[in-house]
DNA sequence: GCGCTATCTTTACATCGTCAAGTAATTTTA
DNA sequence: TAAAATTACTTGACGATGTAAAGATAGCGC
């Protein structure tokens, strides 16, 4: 029984948690501003102090939804072999995209395309997660006699490769495309691609020589 | 000069029409009834008597964008060799993806999530461009002695696969994920990723036996 | 105790989606 | 061909939304 008070305490938290269970359970078109108050207790211009406008509290979502995700992939069970480790953070990945729909759905749906590349945590944050991804590739990928320049090359085109192979399947799920009423709906369903991926990646990382032109990765861990 | 007149005459494609270019010019969320109707030159009640409410709207440019997809993935050059017939389809994918982001962001954001099932239309245009897919897979997954069951399988576990890595890719892309400024918008950087794929599917069709089936699968580790 | 500032409330306003009722044009029917 | 019926659109209204401006309250340094 909270006797209402004039300062909240940790409003801008208790927004975010708030906007999360509205996003969870009626979709992120569902989120309004005054709702958001009302559900926090405060009045519908309290907001207005800790976010400057709407986009602004879902990219707020999608910063949190990175920093979980990036806990999840980080606690990986001790594992040496790099196969079954990557396997392992693949599967920890799904379980995030398949416990936190909401979370998946606000991190990468085209909400807030404009804002992402302004802000800064946000940035920080998404790449801090993508980073987990490398370390655990950069033993599959190692190569003896590579330069530098090109095992961080190789190394990050294999993750993107690796995200993507996961996130596109995920996303596809989501939209609803994939038309299979007999599977139920869980992330295990994809353990054959991940298995895929993994094999994907560790079999196949001549390809990957040529692709990093592309593509801006965060430098890769020394050793592993 | 159109002189206004009391009956458009084709108002339900000028407001879809409209609308794409809203979306394609500041986003879905600038999308306004009343601002559409405004565009188009009718009352801002018009549009209701067309579609039943905003999402609607969305949906079918949502299907709008699948029908051209489907036309620019059939309008293949004449090859032969299974794999670059197939290359050639992911180029002309891509294409359509980054001549086109308004529509592939609407066609696969998450706005619709819930009408999608629903709506016929959609999901007979949708799965018809995805076919358009499995057909340029088929030879490349052909195996002797397949039963049918298991051809079907195979094309249809490997064409996922393949849509999967080039959507993951576009997606990420879309995100500002990729942090390349200094690199044009354009498909073409893309290529490597194409030819992956097409390797990916190509070379290594063994693991797609198992893809579409429910598979009693380790429980993962309880890190998390 | 006294200000200062951050935090929250209240009030106000333009705009939004949508409904109900009315009007104009087209098609149907006799 | 003219009335009737239907379709296509307009007008007006309502509650809800995002946001800005100005006032109220509480915590905090001094």
């Amino acid at each position: 029984m909270t006797h209402r008070r004039y300062h909240h305490g940790d409003l801008r938290r208790a927004l975010i948690e708030a906007a999360l269970a509205i996003i969870d359970r009626e979709g992120v078109d569902a989120l309004t501003i005054r709702r958001l108050a009302k559900e926090v207790g405060v009045s519908h211009a309290a907001p207005a102090h800790h976010f400057a406008d709407k986009p602004a509290i879902v990219l707020a979502v999608a910063t949190e939804g990175f920093r979980i995700l990036g806990d999840h992939m980080r606690t990986l069970p001790e594992i040496s072999d790099p196969k079954e480790r990557l396997k392992a953070l693949g599967r920890n990945y799904l379980r995030f995209a398949f416990d936190h729909p909401a979370y998946y759905r606000v991190m990468f749906g085209p909400h807030k395309t404009q804002l992402v590349l302004d802000d800064e945590e946000f940035h920080a944050v998404a790449s801090g997660t993508f980073q987990v991804l490398t370390k655990v590739v950069a033993p599959l990928v190692h190569r003896e006699g590579d330069s530098d320049e090109e095992r961080t090359r190789r190394i990050g085109a294999a993750s993107v490769s690796c995200w993507t192979h996961v996130h596109g399947n995920v996303m596809l799920w989501e939209s609803g495309m994939f038309d299979h009423p007999e599977l139920g709906r869980s992330w295990q369903v994809f353990e054959p691609m991940v298995e895929n991926a993994v094999h994907f990646v560790a079999e196949n990382l001549d390809h990957f020589t040529s692709y990093p032109e592309i593509l801006a990765v965060p430098t890769p861990p020394e050793h592993c």
